[in-house]
DNA sequence: GCCAACGTTGGC
DNA sequence: GCCAACGTTGGC
């Protein structure tokens, strides 16, 4: 069991869209770095939470799961998609996407200035300058304690 | 294979 | 809207 958290813009799509929707494909991953995570680790039932950025509180709004395995990002190949990627071809695609279930939306969000704030999560790369990865690994024990401040 | 230029991310 | 940080591109 691993567990992730995941960075999207709600203007994109929001916590608020995924508990209505239910699934989601969690389309548009254009780093190499990400993408190899979500191949090589990420796994079926693995928990993640949904943070929101590059809005008013950028922070953790919810909780989802993985409910499908990477397979092929077919948005890389729509001329019309916002993440249309010329260089993936579809009998060599080059990128991979997940599908994530909605679990919980928090009552209580953790914001980054939240997270910010406890030694105990000062190694989660969300904290620290200048990452830049939309999907990040977390550690159990950072996992369970983020819980615990949506209580 | 180096590295400058450029584009993107995302907090503030 | 600014801008620091970082990834990618492409000329050489």
């Amino acid at each position: 069991m691993n567990y992730w958290l995941m960075k999207n813009e709600p203007e994109d799509y929001s916590i608020d869209d995924l508990a209505k929707d239910k699934t989601e494909p969690w389309d548009g991953i254009r780093n190499y770095q990400v993408r190899n995570m979500i191949r090589d680790e990420m796994r079926l039932g693995d928990n993640a939470f949904f943070y929101h950025s590059n809005c008013d509180i950028p922070g953790i709004y919810g909780q989802m799961t993985i409910c499908k395995e990477a397979y092929v990002d077919h948005t890389a190949f729509d001329k019309n998609a916002k993440y249309y990627d010329p260089k993936s071809k579809k009998d060599t695609p080059r990128w991979l996407m997940v599908d994530v279930k909605f679990k919980k939306k928090f009552n209580k969000i953790v914001s980054l200035k939240e997270l910010k704030s406890f030694k105990e999560l000062s190694q989660m790369r969300v904290v620290q300058r200048g990452n830049r990865l939309s999907i990040t690994k977390l550690e159990k024990k950072e996992w369970d304690f983020i819980i615990k401040l949506t209580k």
